[in-house]
DNA sequence: TTGGTATATAAGCCTGTGGCTATATACCGC
DNA sequence: GCGGTATATAGCCACAGGCTTATATACCAA
């Protein structure tokens, strides 16, 4: 659906907690459930879902247990998506070709947030 | 307030497609307006207050004109982010054969669980 | 000042989604 | 089979946030 799309599966900080647990080693649901106390265990059970169809966990079945893993793929996806504006920047920073009439990218202190 | 997470901001279509049109050069609210057909005035507006709540876009006072300007420091934040899952799981995949501490991680797709 | 332009904000509606409780499904041991 | 355990799903409620229209603010020119 519309929650299969890594952006808004990393949007919810839950999730993102979820992947911190999982980033130090494969976790079993249940392990996870009691790990954060403040989420219920059909909560859990969806955001695992939501990560799953986002291609950012997957699951081996181990009798009734579902073992959890990180699945960088996705994350690399993101990564590269992050990259092309950051090259793209760096080749402005270091490609300043003709400067129009409008206001130069002056990095330093244009920032005006407001 | 809420939306002043870079997650959050990234996790809209409509805002990505602005940042995708402000890494080409900066641009005018209105010129963001008249690129974006299906969005109103206002709505890009707001999108751009998001953005700029995320430290993801930057914006200068031109006379009556605001020019955005992609401001990449977000986008670092959110590179390295991401970054350490991806160090985490090559550190896994290659085990403890030498132990770089380098940031950059090269793009190399494989799956191995599952 | 007035008028025109450029952008932001307000107020209301409405969908999406997170959280909850309850229930269903799947697997194991006995 | 039965009971216990592990996990997923369904149904409901509440809230966040996107969209829209109307209005406000800010600036410039005459």
């Amino acid at each position: 659906m519309t929650s299969s799309n890594i952006f808004s599966a990393i949007a919810d900080p839950s999730r993102r907690e979820i992947l911190d647990f999982l980033a130090a080693k494969p976790r079993s649901a249940g392990e996870i459930v009691s790990h954060f106390p403040q989420l219920t265990q059909p909560g859990v059970s969806r955001h695992l879902r939501v990560l799953r169809e986002a291609q950012l966990v997957s699951v081996t079945v181990q009798a009734q247990q579902r073992i959890y893993t990180l699945r960088p793929e996705g994350l690399l996806m993101f990564h590269d998506w992050i990259a092309k504006y950051l090259e793209n920047w760096m080749d402005k920073l270091e490609a300043p070709k003709e400067s129009p009439q409008e206001a130069k990218v002056t990095r330093r202190g244009t920032v005006k947030t407001k």
